[in-house]
DNA sequence: TTGCTCCTCACGTCACGTGAGGTGGC
DNA sequence: TTGCTCCTCACGTCACGTGAGGTGGC
């Protein structure tokens, strides 16, 4: 587990030397259990790039995106893992443009997908925008409560008996 | 079901009046089941205030209040309902006052429970910011997301057949 | 040999969904 | 009688939690 190199160095255009990582360690980096990672390949949600003679899995670096993405579609936004599975198979677009693009596919093709996943963004950024206004005004409520509470402590007078001044 | 007199009636100081709610009409208006109310009551988070005969449920219109606020803890907040339980525990508070207040209750005894509410409200307004963060901060991703898909869009050139101009 | 992580069943849990079968008032 | 809502089991589902029992490399 000690054979990482330079830690802090920027893993982004080399892909060469990124080690891949053990489930453990994925669960760890992500904040989840090795349970979660495991159910979600049975779903078809999070598949490891490879599985070992024994068994063992292995995920590639970028998995950890992946899974703290999902996260967030679940614990933020509250999408269940199925809607979670239709997000992402679209947010693939990029991938797949860049396969269109190799097989010199057709602009026409290419131009659908990209509408659609815009439209698939959109929803999703409109959905967030209703959240953080829900939040927000459940936030107000609670900010104009702990107000209430306050007036209330001083309705009763200052503290009997000062223990310790602050 | 049409006995309601006036109901767009300011229902708030005049309890007298306010008609009881079957288990149906309250799903309804807090937009859940009656199967999720039934649940809440078998694990003691929400009971009717009355059985009838013939098993039949009635609640008090405030029961449309507590669900909404339960949905919110659980939807928003992201709470278990064993921690909702907890919340809405220490929210009865002013309840827990005013039956001090009629009892005469030591004020050294009402300071302890207020100073607890403000302290459980506090942390839920810290957990409610931290949600705000997070979310604001991923609709900023989703936004800049949008611009990136619509920037490739516009590399695509304009649309090959003009079927219906906007 | 001891520790550590990994594995596969497989049952348990939380918060309900979903019929099955029956009752009560217009 | 037909519709509507209500009721109580009771099994199903989703997203895992939690051991039980076993394996593999330092």
């Amino acid at each position: 587990v000690t054979s990482a190199p330079a830690p802090s160095a920027p893993a982004e255009a080399e892909a060469t030397t990124a080690p891949d990582l053990r489930i453990g360690e994925l669960a760890r980096l992500a904040g989840t259990t090795t349970r979660t990672l495991r159910y979600w390949e049975e779903i078809g949600l999070l598949a490891p790039s490879a599985h070992l003679g024994n068994g063992e899995r292995l995920y590639p670096p970028a998995a950890l995106e992946r899974v703290t993405h999902i996260r967030e579609l679940q614990d933020l936004v509250g999408f269940s893992l199925a809607e979670i599975r239709a997000v992402l198979d679209t947010e693939e677009i990029f991938d797949q443009l860049r396969t269109l693009k190799r097989l010199a596919g057709p602009t026409a093709k290419r131009r659908l997908l990209l509408e659609e996943a815009v439209a698939a963004n959109d929803r999703l950024i409109q959905r967030l925008d209703d959240r953080l206004e829900r939040l927000s005004s459940f936030r107000d409520e609670r900010v104009a409560k702990a107000a209430r509470l306050r007036a209330k402590l001083d309705e009763l007078g200052p503290p009997q008996e000062p223990k310790s001044g602050s």
